[in-house]
DNA sequence: TGTACATCAGTGAACGCGCGTTCACTGATGTAC
DNA sequence: TGTACATCAGTGAACGCGCGTTCACTGATGTAC
């Protein structure tokens, strides 16, 4: 039976942000439409009237997890010192499959491989939402000029994608805490180097010296 | 029609390195048991003659590409410097999706999440490969005490591994050798801190200051 | 404002397809004597 | 060494199943007058 347009829209929204849940709980592949149609209260046929294929939710859906997961650190980062803000980016970021029912989780994390994988257009965005993280960690390192804070940044958002797909292969939440407190731990002394997050003139004299 | 055993063991070898490479290419859900088959120069029925399942083919596919992947490390690496050996296996991984018709290719990099949406036994042999990956890179850090040496080796290797993963998100190679080189960049700054690689006084100054 | 009708959100069965796997079969290989 | 038979590697059709998608249908919503 119709639905008024703004039920229709609301409808449209909630199988976009359940099926972007699911997507990072299990996968692209081997989530099927039944069961996101399912799990948004909804029978199959109903999808078509919304989107064209799979392909376009799985757009929509990663394009909304990204959005989801950066206006999560812009807010709790909003009137931070720039290295309290990005020692929480990457405490956020670095610990987001451990946090129970948490809902801000990654793309690239969760389903690296599998995007790679993909049409170009779901590879776009992708690419787009790993690009985006790296200018809002490269915008929080002040203390080099934007190329350097570009190319350190680049380097950290790899090192965190790479700690959760690791860290997510772990049977147990110890080994997965090692996994990331090694990578968590590479981050500082980068960031260090950097000069973010000197606590004394050594650190920034260390820098100084290698130039 | 039977063939002789010997015959069988390399029809059995033949299976796994097709499958192999076929699943670091493609993922694992995406490649079928046609495929592996038919590109093996064989019928679909034959297979379960050598397997119980395709998760079987999973897991062995899996090993072998560790095993084939670090074998390469060792021989590429035997006898030279603890430094330089370093800077051989870290560019052998990074580019390993560039360099075209490459057979040696990391499954973690290569199929990342969809690992880890598998069973627990596909699960430890893909965490395993890293823990081994790491181990050889720790191996060659000699500067710092082992648990530290692992330390850093975790983080390295989850940078490469993240970066090799948005490497192949992009859509050229322009795009996919600036992640690489970011990643790069970092993990020689790594190393440096951690006192491997430093070709002048500079460097190893450095990291005594921040002690 | 009230009425008649077109629209279309949502239903749920059905379609075609490809998947992993099974199975009856073939005939060369391996074994027992 | 030769013979008779059991074994089993490999074939290719078929099975059951779940997938993404389509479609005829329902009935509330939106629109035209």
């Amino acid at each position: 039976m119709r639905r008024s347009r703004s039920d229709a829209a609301e409808t449209r929204e909630r199988i976009v942000s359940t099926a972007s849940k699911m997507f990072l709980e299990k996968g692209l592949e081997s989530v099927g439409m039944r069961d996101i149609m399912a799990a948004a209260g909804l029978t199959p046929g109903g999808f078509y009237r919304h989107f064209e294929s799979k392909e376009q939710l799985i757009c929509e859906a990663n394009d909304a997890a990204f959005h989801h997961l950066l206006e999560m650190f812009e807010s709790r980062t909003a009137g931070k010192p720039a290295a309290e803000a990005l020692e929480i980016i990457v405490s956020l970021y670095l610990n987001q499959s451990q946090r129970e029912g948490n809902t801000f989780r990654c793309p690239l994390s969760m389903n690296g491989g599998e995007l790679s994988h993909c049409e170009p257009q779901v590879r776009a965005i992708a690419l787009n939402g790993y690009q985006r993280t790296v200018q809002m960690v490269a915008d929080r390192i002040e203390q080099v000029n934007k190329a350097q804070a570009l190319a350190i940044a680049g380097g950290v958002v790899s090192t965190m994608v790479g700690a959760v797909t690791m860290a997510n292969l772990a049977p147990n939440e110890e080994a997965a805490g090692a996994i990331l407190s090694n990578a968590h731990g590479v981050i500082r002394t980068l960031l260090s180097v950097a000069g973010v997050g000197a606590t004394n003139g050594a650190v920034k004299e260390k820098k100084r010296a290698a130039r």
